[in-house]
DNA sequence: GTTTTTGCACTGACCAGTCAGTTCAAACCA
DNA sequence: TGGTTTGAACTGACTGGTCAGTGCAAAAAC
């Protein structure tokens, strides 16, 4: 994943922290591509450089080392969101240029981890998982930061106060999760701000008016 | 699934047809829920009430039974978002109205048949599978046909020329895709017809207007 | 000298796929 | 009508293999 690359990240940095990260980075690749019952401990094991017993000495069970990397994530990204939407209000932006923000650092985000996010829309929605409560959980830290700025918007009368917060909030999500995960996938030579253009221009209803 | 549910359906009505059906159903829902490795083919054929020789004997392998379940589910969306856009054409609604009676019809689809979709969602973005280019055609034949309403609506002048079709129908496909997931997931007792009023207000670009 | 990692052998559960044998229902016969 | 044949459909015990997780002695790292 390399999220927290510098080797002086947060947390304690030792020994013991850098094998746990070799690890979250073998296995978030792993089981975006394969799923998590097709990721073998041993694959995980062999693609972080490191013996298997280690994968046990650093985390109780495959299962565990799933849910923390989640976690993980999920942090980074709600974190990344959040920071767009006070840095725009900050500098005197509208709510709209909030929104437009966060879809940028929701691409950014995604541009930069696209396993770690293929690995959490494959996850989501799935039912009877044991991780099904840190999964709602953490999309909750997502979907929150984004109704937060709707509702900032109605609020100060730059949206219109039919609109429905959570559901809007839902599709906007799925709009940029989606649409990213497209441009990873079917045609990874455009930039980011091309997606952001496309994805901004339908935000703001630009598509059915006739330039 | 309970597609094609009447016995009298297209294709031969014989025993086995009716078998292959409850094996598609069985199926849909375990895999919906678990992911594809970790549903065993003794679960299907349990669920389906069938012995696991019946499987075998009717597909060729677990990943066959899954990639015909795929095609089956997509071509029956894909036919139904065709149905809708050509129903507004026929009716002289225009490509807003196209876009807006497909999105209905997706929703609809989806609350019809939320497992397929929620499997759907999980195994598309995989790469290193098997089925992929199974995946690859379907979600192809889907995409396509909101590619084509965009398509004639900037012909016609109706949409601005400079929206990027390919980015704007993924991205409008995982609006809907996305919302109508959450809708059955977090929020299942909202009608459909709430659900498209909101996704149809962000359609238009009536949000940001301040009603 | 303590913490962490290694390497590897081992276990027990689980699972995809097979196959020899059984049941079913339609067709044919008397 | 009732009996018989035939092939398609179905059954479930079995096999060969895989994999999560364990145990441990010795080596490295700090």
């Amino acid at each position: 994943m390399a999220m927290e690359s510098s080797s002086a990240a947060s947390g304690g940095s030792t020994r013991r922290e850098a094998t746990r990260q070799k690890l979250y980075e073998a296995a978030v690749t792993l089981i975006a591509e394969q799923g998590f019952s097709a990721t073998t401990v041993d694959e995980i094991a062999e693609r972080a450089g490191v013996a298997k017993g280690t994968v046990y000495y650093n985390f109780a069970s495959k299962s565990v080392l799933f849910e923390e990397l989640l976690r993980h994530g999920v942090g980074l990204l709600a974190a990344s969101l959040k920071e767009a939407a006070e840095r725009t209000d900050r500098d005197g932006g509208s709510k709209v240029d909030a929104l437009d923000a966060m879809i940028r650092a929701g691409l950014g985000f995604i541009a930069a981890y696209p396993a770690f996010t293929q690995l959490y829309v494959a996850e989501l929605w799935r039912t009877n998982r044991a991780w099904q409560s840190t999964l709602m959980v953490v999309r909750q830290d997502v979907v929150a930061v984004v109704e937060g700025v709707l509702r900032d918007g109605v609020a100060n009368g730059e949206f219109s106060d039919e609109i429905d917060i959570q559901l809007t909030a839902a599709a906007l999500v799925g709009m940029v999760l989606v649409a990213a995960l497209d441009w990873q996938s079917f045609q990874p030579e455009r930039s980011l701000d091309d997606v952001h253009a496309a994805l901004s221009r339908l935000l703001q209803g630009r598509v059915s008016g006739r330039r």
